[in-house]
DNA sequence: TTAAAAACATGATGTGTGTCACTTTTAGTA
DNA sequence: TACTAAAAGTGACACACATCATGTTTTTAA
């Protein structure tokens, strides 16, 4: 029997778990990366690149948390949030789409390391494993973002609630029980609902035996539970 | 002043105009495409790649009109529309998303190009500006997205419908008046809500002088009315 | 240590839109 | 031409959730 953990990733839809494209790289290209980045350190809630700048840097995010959230006529749609090795910024690669086409923003200290864009794109261009490897992020993001998009727009609450839910045990905190960085207001902002909404239905989550909460520490105790009201809407 | 048809362009979220990738390979590259192609016509209505099935091959659309939309428990969401010159199948290039990861369907008789995917992998692999070419359209693609995912979760009926049709105007059939190939039942689809929903919408939209239709024919008659309901919600 | 501000919580109320049931129109076909 | 099926259209109703109002607890910072 497969492990909790490595079960719950699989319906994932908010976190994607990057791979580590640099390491394609030949040592004079990764001597050119090294020796022109920049490594900055955001506090909580702080902006780390806002929507419509331009983008001279791509972000690796080294450690901490980034919301990844779309901005228009002052209402946000979280795209995803970008945990350690996740790359910001790739959708600029196209020169005609030179500015950020999404703000990212700190949920707890995060640190992050500045890649000029003009030296990935070069590398792109003479380096095809690095190429390769760019294309399957871009690739893998897209696959996730569809599901999450599905859940948002084809689910009610409590699949939404109940997805982000194991998203966040399984791909952030990696085990049953964790003390949850988010408040109620972000959880509503991140499954596309009001807070209240939230915290009535993490209460029903309670008293069904899904989850248990104390304060801030979440504890899961029927991820197959949450599973089936995920698939059932 | 802009034409009204650049402008409505802008607003778009279902369609995404690609480039031609082609254009920048060798002549020895293009025979080796060339020689292994092959074209299909699939008649209205007939599905085109099937969600999990493997994907052997990369889709160019060279005539018609494909619904591509993701699956799951018998609910589906349309991800966007594929005019000619689109390619499908493009998030199955990581060779561990081997599959398709949604399904496209004919709206109307549509023909599609068949190249091996493999053959790709490998353009990508050895020629820079193929490479690039290929991730600038999974970035545009990714950004289109981000607008129709905004779009179906922050906006309501009025606003959701009015970009759609926008979309279809300025899009597909580039112009303000145009006999819709979809049905009501399609239009709902397309804006996820429901065919009543869609219907009522249509009327208000009619009696409010924003469009004119007569059966199957639509025309715009205030483009910027529309805009508008669609950038208020 | 205390005041102010968030965050959390809960009940009452409102509403957008889906669902259902049914009629009318259009399109396809024997 | 008539028959059938699908599409278009309309009204009544239901309900999931957002919104609002208000209170309590926790956190932050002066």
């Amino acid at each position: 029997m497969q492990n909790i953990v490595e079960r719950i990733k699989a319906s994932c839809t908010v976190v994607n778990i990057s791979k580590n494209c640099f390491e394609f790289l030949t040592e004079e290209q990764a001597a050119l990366i090294e020796e022109k980045q920049v490594t900055i350190a955001y506090k909580k809630g702080e902006i780390i690149a806002k929507q419509g700048t331009f983008t001279t840097h791509i972000l690796v995010v080294m450690e901490g948390l980034a919301k990844v959230y779309y901005e228009e006529n002052n209402k946000s749609l979280i795209l995803r949030i970008a945990a350690p090795g996740a790359l910001i910024g790739l959708t600029s690669l196209p020169v005609n789409q030179n500015v950020f086409q999404y703000t990212a923003s700190a949920y707890v200290n995060t640190t992050v390391r500045l890649i000029e864009i003009d030296i990935i794109r070069k590398l792109i261009a003479e380096n095809g494993q690095f190429a390769t490897a760019i294309v399957n992020i871009l690739c893998e993001t897209s696959i996730q973002k569809n599901g999450r998009f599905f859940c948002l727009t084809h689910r009610q609450s409590y699949g939404k609630l109940a997805d982000i839910i194991l998203c966040l045990a399984g791909n952030i905190f990696k085990q049953e029980e964790f003390d949850l960085a988010l408040s109620r207001k972000e959880l509503a902002e991140l499954s596309g609902m009001s807070t209240e909404s939230v915290i009535r239905t993490l209460k029903h989550f309670q008293e069904d035996g899904l989850i248990e909460m104390t304060g801030k520490t979440f504890k899961i105790l029927d991820p197959e539970g949450l599973m089936k009201i995920c698939q059932l809407g």
